[in-house]
DNA sequence: TACTAATTAGTTAGGGATTACCTAATAATA
DNA sequence: TATTATTAGGTAATCCCTAACTAATTAGTA
């Protein structure tokens, strides 16, 4: 029993490795080791809200206009987002993330994706579908 | 195959996001929701390193020693951190995590014990023997 | 319909709190 | 005299604010 789980630490442990390897990797391709949380969190808030204006990130994240735009400048010198002009309305520019943003936002979910790949690099079809089965169980 | 892939894409965030869960309920007992991840590094390190002092901690973040005085008092208000004179050398005090500043610093290991926990709760005995088969194999 | 008035989107200007660093000088101990 | 830690004073960056502004659009009205 106790036997197992120091089993299961040390394989998760190396697993968590694996992955944290390739978030490394995919933040140290983007050459931004002084990006901030709050930084990460914008990046994350464009990524999952398509269309998104100044007064659009301004309400969802509860800030004032200036605080979006001078944050946005600072995400625009570090090549993370640009704007995009609206056709319709020349008020309005939208958000875009830059492939090196979309890249820091979705660093998690790529890593993963990594670490699976490697992981079916490892096994054979069989273990994988067992794999599944096992740990579909998990709740 | 893309199937399986996508499958185990699934499966891991699942874990991923109880993990997450189990980490944040860490950190929110605590209640610390303002920390910056240079104080967690701070806390990490002093974890990592045993009797460490000021000029210690200076030397291995590469900082000034005021740095580190400026940043440990924020820490003991914090309660995370506290000081403890040293026994034979009146100049010393080693830096000494609390039971709250050690939570932090090994709260991400933490957080893989309880998912642990959960996986075995989850899994019966062969099943887990099979699970720690298959992934010792993921290099 | 055309023109003015009001509204909306984003920016500038100026400011404040906090974090995280620094050097120089100082106090206490060895 | 050398070492450990602290104090004093200062800087740069981040991340937030309000007030005032410009440009574009929409609504109201003559």
């Amino acid at each position: 029993m106790h036997e197992q789980k120091e089993h299961l630490f040390l394989i998760f442990e190396n697993l968590i490795r694996i992955k944290s390897e390739c978030s490394c990797g995919i933040f140290s391709e983007c050459t931004l080791s002084d990006i901030t949380l709050k930084q990460i969190h914008y990046l994350k808030t464009i990524d999952q809200n398509k269309e998104v204006t100044f007064s659009r990130l301004a309400e969802i994240t509860r800030n004032s206009k200036p605080t979006i735009t001078e944050m946005i400048n600072k995400l625009v010198r570090m090549e993370c987002v640009y704007r995009e002009p609206c056709q319709h309305d020349g008020r309005i520019a939208y958000i875009r993330l830059t492939g090196r943003g979309e890249m820091i936002a979705r660093a998690e979910q790529k890593a993963l994706e990594q670490v699976i790949e490697r992981l079916m690099d490892s096994l054979d079809d069989q273990e994988i579908n067992l794999l599944i089965e096992i740990l579909k169980k998990v709740r």
